[in-house]
DNA sequence: TCTAGCATTGAACTGCGTTCATTGAAGTGA
DNA sequence: TCACTTCAATGAACGCAGTTCAATGCTAGA
């Protein structure tokens, strides 16, 4: 039963999603309003809540397509990087870094939208993260060969956090003296050094 | 002329601090209202903006004072830590997890004020951040005699930031899994690995 | 074609931070 | 002590969000 009314709300759904993606990259997550949206999308502002739960939703849907472009941006670094595991994990961490640099305010996105606490994270954040993790963890594996699963699992979620932050401060503090270059040289001395006795 | 008005208005102040602070602790600082606020506090709603500038500038006294409390924190941890400048590192990390996970909300409300774009940090900010730079920065001059200053300063910051990522993604995931003996083990395998081969 | 039912609409509701004309108290000089 | 000036305190009102829902207008099946 494709009806009309399903097609036009599938438009709608996408037309609010563009427009929503647009808003958040240019003017940030705060500047997200049903009027200026319906205003945008030529539709009511009860319309936005005919295809979306409320506006968390719609940005959530945007959370979702960011979280894919970065993906697609890491796994396109690792298909280019060296082979020497080390690289390759520079390499991705780097690719992380440009990605947030380029994709500044639609990055800060991912993470300012606050779950309602013991709330789980949605299923396509997992199954994204779980791809993210899953990119790190074979150079890791290669270069701790004796580490237990469980224990290169825990390395695993240590790097990327551990470089999640190092972009997050540097990023914040970007006109406070921490520029493009000293980041990536954080990034890459600490993963170097991360991995130089591997034992 | 330290007259009655002058006393009654710093009164006031340390009063809504207090209640603020307490609000964010238990609620977060989402729930910082300043209706509630003057409910609690028996002034009118006005009042507050004698007092303070706005809600946000109310928001940064809290945290000012949280942010204190960290660095003492870590200062106690640093003064019982041994002699050995690796094992410092991580006392002083595994103290900046604690702070956090028992303070997770104020904790949290250091970082959920967003700066207006291009605005500086706060003094106090970039103080007490100064100090906690420092702590770090003496154990890993002795892990890394040969290296730069600036490359000391660059690692420090890396160091700091790298803990910060590991303990801010661990306790937003606190619900799905990620224990708070697995986050020390995280910040124990980053920085002893990463202190494992100074050269 | 007609009509029952459902999608769409946007004015109205709620709740927020913030303001400002009004009120009242504090300080001052006689 | 009292009258007067000045400025702090007040809380109703304002503007602006997200969200709702009674009224309206289409859609789809008979």
């Amino acid at each position: 039963m494709a009806t009309k009314t399903e097609i036009r709300r599938q438009e709608l759904r996408d037309t609010l999603i563009v427009i929503a993606e647009r808003t958040i990259a240019t003017k940030g997550l705060s500047a997200l309003r049903a009027r200026d949206l319906a205003g945008e999308a030529g539709c009511a502002v009860g319309a936005i809540y005919n295809v979306f739960g409320d506006l968390t939703d719609l940005a959530l849907a945007v959370n979702a397509r960011t979280f894919h472009r970065l993906g697609a941006d890491v796994a396109e670094a690792l298909a280019g990087a060296p082979e020497d595991p080390v690289e390759q994990l520079v390499v991705m961490a780097q690719a992380y870094h440009r990605f947030a640099a380029e994709n500044h305010l639609s990055w800060r996105a991912l993470f300012d939208i606050e779950r309602a606490p013991g709330e789980a994270a949605p299923d396509w954040y997992l199954q994204e993260m779980g791809q993210l993790f899953a990119y790190i963890s074979d150079p890791l594996a290669v270069i701790f060969p004796n580490r237990e699963a469980e224990e290169l699992a825990l390395l695993t979620r240590a790097l990327f956090s551990s470089v999640h932050g190092i972009v997050l401060l540097g990023l914040d503090e970007a006109s406070a003296g921490v520029s493009t270059e000293n980041i990536d040289r954080m990034i890459a001395l600490v993963l170097r050094q991360f991995a130089a006795n591997p034992e």
